[in-house]
DNA sequence: GGATTTTTTTGCAGTCACTGCAAGTTTGCA
DNA sequence: TGCAAACTTGCAGTGACTGCAAAAAAATCC
């Protein structure tokens, strides 16, 4: 009784995980990520404590809620573009990709993270760091793509423009959601990929760009 | 009895934090970091392990060492720059001189600091998140610099580009010495400023690519 | 269907980071 | 010298996180 897709035993760790990906979001929404144990964010998902260290290597891991897929998922993409993309391009694609696909499959549960966030900015940061593992393989992707040697700081900086990018709209999005999160981080990609040393210009208000 | 430099208080109290900052680091690099406790730091400094808690927010912040006085001082620098150079070179020019005065000042805590960065090169990634704080400030400093307004993205970007800046560089520092940090965190600038989007050309003698 | 093997969940005991509070101690200042 | 402010300390407590071994559930085999 396996069918190609999905055992009963994948379906149920996925809604496990997605539960308690939400129990964390919802309570902390509501009452503050540090009012909020671990404890009652098991409860909430009716399983034990154990259970939510076995899903997520902390409670900061839980809030980010990082798909362990992604990585890997995002390196295949960057690997996989055609020659006639420049490697910025490449990465630039795939991390749109994610995003896209993320805040359409997931957007109730954004809306919760920005309320935390909103409340502790530090949050994003702290739960970013766990994302390390994943940084280096798609530095590596990026390093394969570019023909550059493993240790050369073009990759790695890469990648970590694209946390930056991505950790930045986060931030400005919560402050007020007139622009999507989407183009926020399309924006600041751009930012990137054509230099910082010049000022952009700031046509602001409402502009849904 | 108050000199205009420092009083007695100011003294001890540089001292217990430099003691406490070289113990974490002593002991990390040699037995690893999470093979360390508290305790044992506290012990080696010759404080309590709560006098620990009253310098360092956490163990995190105690590896990384930041000077409480790190972000006031950039932003000084930041808004003192003349008006010919553009904010991303004021910027860039200040973190610099920080990275500068840092190493020479203490540059045997960052050859500690190397060993423990070896072995756990995430470390880096999790003791930059308690630096939340003072990017906001220096983000507040460029956006005024730039005549940005706070929502803006540029501010936010240049500077956690200068985070990653710094954190790619001791990262490739930490594989191979063969350069020196400052110079790798001005490459990396180099190559925030002049833009993602073309892959730098790699200059290598032994190019085993 | 039932036996067995593999995976997942759980409870439990323990470690350790971190906090608030209420002394105790040291330094600054008049 | 004496008082006030700043710093240190111990203590008790909370809560995140871990290893381990047994229970429960699901896949596999006959």
């Amino acid at each position: 009784m396996n069918q190609p897709g999905e055992s009963l035993r994948d379906r149920k760790k996925r809604r496990t995980r997605a539960a308690l990906e939400r129990a964390t979001l919802r309570l902390s929404a509501e009452r503050g990520y540090d009012h909020v144990t671990v404890e009652e964010i098991a409860a909430e998902a009716d399983v034990s404590v154990r259970t939510f260290f076995n899903y997520f290597a902390s409670k900061d891991e839980a809030l980010i809620g990082a798909d362990p897929e992604a990585g890997p998922r995002m390196a295949e993409r960057i690997l996989a573009a055609g020659d006639e993309v420049t490697p910025f391009e490449a990465y630039r694609r795939s991390v749109l990709a994610e995003i896209t696909d993320e805040l359409n499959s997931a957007r109730d549960l954004w809306l919760l993270r920005k309320d935390v966030l909103m409340q502790r900015p530090d949050l994003l940061v702290r739960a970013f760091a766990s994302s390390a593992e994943s940084e280096q393989l798609l530095a590596d992707a990026v390093a394969r793509r570019a023909g550059l040697p493993e240790s050369h700081l073009y990759p790695r900086l890469l990648v970590a423009a694209g946390s930056a990018a991505f950790r930045c709209a986060v931030t400005r999005w919560a402050l007020d959601d007139d622009v999507a999160l989407g183009s926020l981080v399309g924006e600041a990609l751009e930012l990137f990929a054509a230099g910082l040393a010049h000022v952009p210009p700031h046509h602001h208000e409402g502009g849904t760009s």
